[in-house]
DNA sequence: CATGGGCGTCTTGTTGGCGA
DNA sequence: TCGCCAACAAGACGCCCATG
């Protein structure tokens, strides 16, 4: 890797030249800059983050930490399409980022506190928002800056970024009632994430509102377990509609669903939340709501970044907006 | 001889001050 | 105006010397 010598030596010029070159500093001739510039290129140069935030103080380096858990939750495309809105905000604003990978919640831990021992993480980007959350308790007893992408819980002035969960999952319910649909099935995840609460919520109040009998079922992502659950609520119930909370959970239903003869759509109609590729190249093609997760992800980097500046650059909008897609799974 | 403390050197990039 | 020197940042590492 060249280093800022390098490029001095072959320019014919001392490091600092180069670096006020790098920096645009006005009182370097054209032609020196223009021959700094061009060694650069020859050598493939690129600043060294780390002796640079020596002097300045600063890595430009965000830590994203996303719920512990196997590949059902880190391969989760809704987690992806964040991640790929954070990685363009980062991008084009030279900052780097540092994912958690952790499997259990005690690796997720210890990850974290080595992460801020480092100190070279400016600050956090926590990927779930859920009451308390040991790790989010962490950074507030360290003083680290952080945003949530979720639902704030712990204060007020907590930076974060969300859907209305609520009014979403309302919309899909009445959106299913409006279709005639009286039994309507809910299945979540078991977890205690806000983000399925408030889902929870706005299904039961547009079935309270509607004079219609909630029935919320709370699975393990498990296909077995899920397959002995649907074949126990089939015998007790004639649903018409499944919605789950969760693309991946969706999947797995579906799948099942398939396996027991059930038909999407003649037999049942089912939808989910957070839409993605999968629901369009599912077998049948998934109803979904889009929560548009690539503008969560850059309104969070967004957010954290304006703070570690202390700028208000921009006027953040807190609350992402969300959309049915139909699809023919509710046909 | 083993251990530990203290000091110097090195890493890379930035920047104030100064000479040409 | 231009470009260089030297100091500086935090931590790793090596070397030397004193002590038990």
């Amino acid at each position: 890797m060249a280093t800022i010598k390098d490029v001095a030596i072959m320019a014919n010029v001392s490091p600092s030249t180069v670096s006020r070159v790098i920096k645009g500093n006005t009182r370097i001739s054209k032609e020196t800059t223009q021959k700094v510039h061009d060694c650069m290129r020859a050598l493939n140069y690129v600043p060294n983050q780390m002796a640079r935030s020596l002097v300045t103080k600063r890595s430009k380096t965000i830590g994203i930490i996303q719920k512990s858990g196997g590949d059902s939750i880190k391969q989760n495309p809704f987690l992806l399409d964040v991640l790929t809105g954070i990685h363009r905000y980062s991008d084009n604003h030279a900052y780097l980022t540092i994912v958690t990978t952790s499997t259990t919640e005690q690796e997720l831990m210890i990850e974290v506190q080595r992460l801020i021992q480092s100190q070279y993480i400016e600050g956090f980007i926590i990927l779930y928002s859920r009451k308390n959350d040991v790790i989010e308790q962490l950074l507030i007893d360290k003083q680290c800056p952080y945003v949530i992408v979720g639902k704030p819980l712990t204060s007020e002035k907590t930076l974060y970024v969300d859907n209305d969960n609520i009014a979403a999952a309302e919309d899909l319910t009445q959106y299913l009632v409006n279709k005639g649909h009286e039994k309507i099935l809910l299945l979540t995840e078991q977890s205690d994430y806000e983000v399925f609460k408030d889902r929870i919520k706005g299904y039961r109040q547009v079935m309270f509102h509607e004079h219609l009998t909630p029935h919320v079922h709370k699975i393990d992502l498990d296909r077995t377990a899920i397959k002995l659950s649907l074949i126990e609520l089939f015998k007790m119930h004639e649903f018409t509609a499944i919605i789950t909370t969760d693309t991946m959970l969706n999947m797995m239903i579906i799948s099942v669903l398939y396996e027991l003869n059930i038909r999407i759509p003649e037999d049942i109609k089912t939808a989910t939340f957070n839409d993605s590729f999968l629901n369009a190249y599912a077998s049948p093609p998934q109803t979904a709501v889009d929560v548009l997760p690539e503008q969560l992800g850059q309104t969070a980097v967004r957010l954290l970044t304006n703070k570690l500046e202390n700028v208000n650059r921009y006027q953040c909008q807190n609350i992402i907006p969300t959309r049915i897609v139909q699809r023919y799974s509710t046909n």
